[in-house]
DNA sequence: TTGACATATCGCAATGTCACGATGTATGAA
DNA sequence: TTCATACATCGTGACATTGCGATATGTCAA
């Protein structure tokens, strides 16, 4: 009957999708997505462009690493984060071609 | 494209897409996208395939409408609803693509 | 060592989201 | 009319998220 239902994706997967989604729906975590994906950067750096207090930062920055899409590297006293996840690239365009160009 | 790769959207941009993303972000929000793209479909067809009770579909299809991403045309008893946003398509590859091969 | 800096974590209150039952509103059939 | 169907909305409690101050950890320089 629902032969459409053969290519959907199963709960299971939707679920992490959603959780993924969840993650990176949020002003500043977009923004600071689209920093990433031009280079790494600092929880400062992200935190000043955002405007928003580093410790804000750190807070968006723990909760995208924990879902594998950032990944961070400590030198000294700084951490630089960067993008873990390559289809994020995929996803901004797609939300560039959505709310930026139309 | 003549603009630099690097640009970022606008916080007010930003805050649209999240508003977007945040109301995608829900697994059976995405499995009746994701039936959605391929036609239209009731309320109750929606809440069978999520096996929800269809007053909870509603809800969510609610929500989807709000933010324009779908749209609703009544049928007699029936509601059927449909794709309203064609960026949905893209942004649905997108996440069959990191969700759906691993 | 002290002190400043960069980042991370904790605790809490305000807010938002979710599922759920109950109720409301049309529509069509008997 | 009465009734069942299909959908929409309301109210509520449980739970998660957010922002923010306070605090903790780790690093470097003097």
């Amino acid at each position: 009957m629902t032969t459409k239902a053969a290519h959907l994706l199963e709960l299971e997967c939707l679920e992490e999708a959603a959780e993924c989604l969840k993650t990176i729906a949020h002003p500043h975590r977009l923004r600071m997505i689209q920093m990433l994906l031009s280079g790494q950067y600092t929880v400062g750096e992200l935190a000043e462009a955002c405007e928003i207090p580093s410790h804000m930062a750190s807070e968006h920055l723990r909760l995208m690493k924990r879902c594998g899409l950032l990944q961070a590297e400590r030198d000294g006293r700084k951490t630089y984060y960067s993008v873990a996840e390559p289809h994020l690239c995929d996803l901004m365009t797609c939300i560039e071609g959505r709310f930026g160009g139309d």
